[in-house]
DNA sequence: AAAAATATGTTGCATTTACAACAATATTAT
DNA sequence: ATAATATTGTTGTAAATGCAACATATTTTT
């Protein structure tokens, strides 16, 4: 009888799908209060890119977790919004499209991650900060064992 | 200076979403791999209703996290393939669509469960079942806590 | 009693996303 | 050296997804 059996709703991948979706529609509904002129992804790679200057785009991409398209299609809007520049360099003498954040968005990202800032702390009266912790290295530690049994096409 | 701020790589935000993103493709990939001619939605869907015989499509909706229109839709399509009934019923005086799990959706959830629990077994040599567990109960403590504080509008 | 609000499901559309094909170049194999 | 393979980015397209609008019916408010 598979009454036995855990349902799906049961599941740690349940778990994680809804909480993720969770977290994800706080985000989105953050940046919309927040009035901040950004999409959710376009803050997340403005933010990947100040702190991995001179990343590539297909690096940039296995960070944000998008495939190679949206991934460029991200970077142009940053670009037409001069928050990045994008650069032809190389890399294992290959010619890739590098790009580094503006002084432009050097300053936006300041401002965003101020509003963002005392969001955060209110999020973590919700849960204790070693409980989010311990959460956190739990996740990253399993994330790092499921990657090694996928493919990613990136 | 913000460098001395948490990136977003180094959030529990981004690792939930990566690792929800992970097991999603797991997920995907182990439904091609058996050979399952399902739509991992439409399975979790099919688990759902089989659970909860009788529910109706917008507490449905709820448990996918789909929003009503793509959790007809998915209904559509497992109604078309004869693995559950729709019916009209009432809930709070309420006309609604209740829905059912067939004899041949049953059979087949079974065949797919027998075929997926052998993956689950080799997860778990990955992670530990405790650290599993307690993963999943931090989450789902998060995640409960998170969900006071977003509307879902499905 | 009439009006407004709520609950439910469907349809249509617009956005997002992924995937496949291509172009260009570099590396590796034959 | 030539061919095959791999890396990177772009373009085009198809699928998935969400959202707004609608239809219907019921409850709540005025």
């Amino acid at each position: 009888m598979y009454k036995k059996l855990k349902h799906y709703t049961d599941t740690l991948n349940y778990e994680l799908e809804k909480t993720a979706r969770v977290m994800r529609i706080l985000g989105i509904q953050l940046m919309e209060k927040l009035k901040i002129d950004l999409m959710l992804d376009e803050y997340v790679a403005l933010d990947i890119v100040s702190c991995h200057q001179g990343i590539c785009q297909r690096d940039l991409a296995k960070l944000i977790i998008k495939d190679r398209a949206n991934t460029g299609r991200i970077l142009n809007s940053l670009e037409e919004k001069g928050l990045i520049t994008r650069f032809v360099d190389t890399k294992n003498n290959r010619l890739v499209r590098k790009m580094a954040i503006t002084e432009k968005g050097y300053k936006i990202l300041i401002s965003i991650n101020k509003k963002v800032e005392s969001y955060v702390a209110e999020t973590k009266r919700v849960v204790s900060e070693d409980e989010l912790d311990g959460l956190y290295l739990s996740l990253k530690k399993l994330r790092e064992k499921l990657e090694e049994m996928i493919e990613l096409k990136i």
